[in-house]
DNA sequence: TGACCGATGAAT
DNA sequence: TTCATCGGTCAT
């Protein structure tokens, strides 16, 4: 379950954020280490924050699941060989946004996609965007919290080490991390079947489980 | 320029 | 389990 903990302040969270040396190593890693960290978003002087809690690892070149499979290089991957801490938007089914960070080294193509958080502050604010009463519903899954958080487009690309959008650190951990096959890459061969797909056990804002 | 389609969500 | 949905993508 969602143990209660205390909630780092503004301040506090800027102070942990996530570096660039986090972002620019592979995407496994990155997914299964960045469960339990917050998603700051700052909008003039409120802040919107989630927990991290459910992940995808794409792997680039080599998984043929990921957009930049190949090598591929389009307008929409561009931002995928770029260094890692950069995002990568795109739309899905004409009206969903998902959101992930791009990782590894300029020129390697990897992502971690965020497929849930948990929404631990400015809970209002989301809630006028999603238009949904149920705080269940409200992030636990992919185009569900991008929307809670006005996340489209305009993201794309946009740097991580910034003062208002970034990842803080948690540091105090205590759950144990589950691992799953990815969801929705059906139409891969090779990859469809790797456990790529990490999140928080327990965690009711997980979007599935199995 | 336009055919095509999906890293979903909601209803059942 | 099914299916509505539509802006963007990319090949032409």
């Amino acid at each position: 379950m969602s143990q209660k903990e205390s909630m780092p302040d503004f301040k506090e969270l800027k102070k942990f954020k996530r570096k660039g040396n986090f972002y620019a190593r592979d995407s496994v890693s990155v997914a299964r280490e960045i469960l339990g960290d917050y998603l700051v978003l700052r909008k003039g002087n409120r802040t919107l924050v989630g927990k991290i809690v459910e992940t995808e690892a794409y792997r680039g070149r080599g998984d043929d699941a990921s957009h930049t499979f190949a090598g591929k290089v389009t307008p929409r991957n561009r931002v995928m060989y770029e260094r890692g801490g950069v995002a990568y938007v795109y739309l899905i089914y004409g009206m969903w946004w998902c959101f992930n960070i791009v990782v590894s080294s300029k020129g390697d193509p990897g992502a971690v996609f965020i497929r849930a958080l948990e929404p631990l502050e400015g809970m209002d604010l989301m809630m006028k965007k999603r238009k949904v009463r149920d705080i269940k519903t409200l992030t636990n899954g992919p185009g569900r919290w991008t929307r809670a958080f006005g996340i489209d487009k305009k993201f794309l690309g946009r740097s991580l080490h910034s003062g208002d959008f970034f990842v803080s650190r948690n540091l105090s951990k205590t759950f144990k991390v589950g691992r799953a096959k990815r969801i929705g890459i059906d139409y891969a061969t090779d990859s469809r079947d790797l456990k790529l797909r990490f999140y928080i056990k327990g965690n009711p804002f997980v979007s599935r489980v199995t």
